[in-house]
DNA sequence: AGTATTATTGTCTTAAAGACAAAAGTTATT
DNA sequence: AATAACTTTTGTCTTTAAGACAATAATACT
C-alpha cells in the first residue's frame, strides 16, 4: 500500500469533506480515494471517518489522526521544497505576514524594492495583526510585534516597537497639557486594539504599575483613523512612534513627555520581530528575503 | 512512486551505510532499494547518497534531507501507534530513561509494582545521566533533573532535589564542624559529577554567589561510591537528600547546616521532572505510566 | 415519493515494485 | 600489479497494487 498517497488522499477528503470534490483535485476517481482510505483504515484497525451519503465527518480518532498527519505531511513538503530548491536562484511563490500599519508604512516600499532585486520570487503578502500560526500555515514569514516565538521559529528584531502618547495642539490647548501622567486618567482616550485587546496606558512609579487609562473615545485597531482622530483634538492618542512620525513632523500631533515613561504593556522588551522558521532558511527565497528586510529594517531604523 | 517507501529504503540505508545491509532488514532485494532512491533522488532533483561500492555516504543536502525525514517518519509512526492502540489496555514495549541514582533508589521498586499491575507491557527501561532527545529517539518517558523542556515535551514535577553537604562523625571528629559556609574552602571535597560537570558548592550571601568548594579528593558520577567513601571520612559531599536518607538515618553520614543555605547551582528551581511527548500521552501504555508514577512518587514525596 | 447526488463495489486495465541473474565498478589482499 | 571479494547497478520477467469505468446502494432535498 502507498501510505502517503492514502494519506494524503484521506487529508484531502477531510478538507474537502466529500470524496467526489477530493478525487477530483487529484484527477482520479472517487472509487480510488474510497479504496485507499479504507485500506489506510484497515491499516490502522480503526475508522477514521464516519460516511453519511451526504457529507463526510471525522470520527474521535479520525480528528486525532488528521492533525497529526496534516502536520507531517506539510513537513516533507517543506523538506522537499528544501532539497530540490538547495543552491538554486530564489525563485518561486513566498508568502509574507504583516501587522496591518507595519504594512502600510514600512514593508510595502521595501518590497517593491525587493521584487525589483528578486524577479523571480512571487510575492503573496497579506497583512493581518492575528497571531498567524508559523509553520502550521504556510506563511514562510511573519512579522509581529511582541512576541514569544517557540523553538523551531526564529525570531529577529527588526526595530523597537515604542508606544508615545500624543495629542493635536487643538486638544492640548483647549483641556490643557496634562503634567503628570496620573494627569491622564481625566483625559479622551483613544485606543489602539491589538489582537490582545485593546491597549492601555501604564505607568510605572516607584516600581508599581498604574493603570492612568482616561475615558474612552473609540477604540480600533486602523492605527490611520485613530490618527485622524486624534489630529481633530478628540482625545490622547498612544500609538507607536514610527507610525506616528509624519505627524509629528507636520506638527499635526505632538508628543507627550512625562517624568515616568508611559508604556502599553508591561513587558518591556516591545519590539517588532520577523519570524521564520529555523529549516527553512534553507530555501533560497526564505534566505533572500530574510537577508533583505533585516538589512533594509535595520539600517533604516538607525 | 511510492515516496514513504523510498524515503524509508533511504534512511535505511544511511542508517547501515550499505544498500546491501538495508535491503535484508526489509527481505527485498538491494537492487530494489537501489531503484527506490533513484528514483526518490530523481524526483527531488539532487543526490542525496555518495556511492562508493565500498560505502555509502550522504551529500550535503543528502544530510538535511535525512535530518528531515528521520523525524517526519518517526512521528508518522507514532501517530500511527496512537491510532492503533486508541482506546486499548495498556500493551506493548513502553521505554523509560531514568537518571542513574534515582532508578537505582526510587524507580525500580516502583517498576515491579507497575508491571504486576499491567502485565501487558513490557518494560525497556535503560539508566543514564545523559540527557536523551526525547522525541529524537524512542524513549516514550524520561527522568530527569533540572530540565528546560521543548513546547512539545510536557515536564511533570515529581520531587524536589536538594542537595545538602553532609560528612562522617568522624571527619568531623577529625577536621572540626565547619561553622560557616565559607570555611568549606578548607574542607576536603567529594563531588558529584552530573553530565554537566562536577557540581561545585556555591553559596548565597547578601544576594551574592560564591563558589566555597574545598580541594577535591575525588570526582565521580556514581553516587553510591562518593558515598561510601564520605562514610569512611574522606571527606563532604553535597548530594540530594533522598539519596543520602539511608546513611543519615543510621547515622554513618550526618547534614551540615549553614546560616547561608548551599547548592549546586544557582538555579532555584532543581528538581526531578518527568518527561514525555504530549501526544503520545494518547497512547494507553504511555498514559497509563505516567499517571502512576506521578501519583506513586508524588504521595512518596509527601 | 421521486430525483439527484454520493459513496461503494465489481471487473478490467495499466502502472509500478519485487525477483533473479548478470554486469560493472571498488577496495583489499596476495 | 593482479586477482578475489564484495557491492551497487542494470536487464528482463513476474507479481502486486492502484486507476478507469460502469453499476449499485444509500441518503438528502425537492
Amino acid at each position: 500500500m502507498d501510505q502517503l498517497r492514502a494519506i494524503r488522499y484521506f487529508i484531502k477528503v477531510v478538507e474537502t469533506g466529500s470524496f467526489t470534490k477530493a478525487a477530483s483535485t487529484f484527477n482520479v476517481p472517487p472509487s480510488s480515494l474510497s479504496r485507499r482510505v479504507v485500506d489506510l483504515e484497515k491499516s490502522l484497525g480503526a475508522t477514521l471517518l464516519k460516511r453519511t451519503t451526504r457529507l463526510v465527518k471525522l470520527t474521535e480518532v479520525g480528528q486525532i489522526y488528521y492533525n497529526d498527519v496534516q502536520q507531517i505531511v506539510n513537513q516533507l513538503e517543506q523538506s522537499h521544497e528544501t532539497v530540490r530548491s538547495y543552491q538554486t536562484t530564489p525563485m518561486g511563490r513566498l508568502s509574507i505576514s504583516s501587522m496591518v500599519s507595519f504594512g502600510d508604512k514600512i514593508l510595502l516600499p521595501l518590497l517593491d524594492e525587493f521584487n525589483a532585486l528578486y524577479p523571480e520570487i512571487i510575492l503573496d503578502v497579506s497583512f493581518s495583526d492575528e497571531l498567524s500560526t508559523l509553520g502550521r500555515d504556510d506563511v514562510d514569514i511573519a512579522i509581529r510585534g511582541g512576541y514569544a516565538p517557540n523553538e523551531r521559529v526564529l525570531a529577529i528584531k527588526l526595530m523597537d516597537n515604542e508606544f508615545i502618547p500624543v495629542a493635536s495642539p487643538g486638544y492640548l490647548q483647549q483641556h490643557g497639557v496634562p503634567s503628570h501622567a496620573m494627569a491622564l486618567k481625566h483625559h479622551n482616550g483613544l485606543y489602539f486594539k491589538t489582537p490582545l485587546g485593546p491597549t492601555p496606558w501604564l505607568c510605572k512609579v516607584d516600581e508599581q504599575w498604574h493603570d492612568v487609562s482616561g475615558p474612552a473615545v473609540v477604540i480600533s485597531n486602523n492605527g490611520a483613523w485613530l490618527s485622524k482622530k486624534a489630529c481633530n483634538g478628540e482625545g490622547i492618542l498612544m500609538s507607536t512612534r514610527w507610525a506616528l512620525a509624519p505627524y509629528l513632523e507636520s506638527g499635526e500631533l505632538q508628543e507627550l513627555k512625562f517624568e515616568h515613561q508611559l508604556a502599553v504593556t508591561q513587558n518591556s522588551n516591545m519590539a517588532i520581530y520577523l519570524l521564520y522558521q529555523k529549516q527553512r532558511y534553507l530555501v533560497p527565497k526564505v534566505k533572500a528575503a530574510v537577508d533583505f528586510l533585516v538589512q533594509k529594517i535595520k539600517v533604516e531604523a538607525d
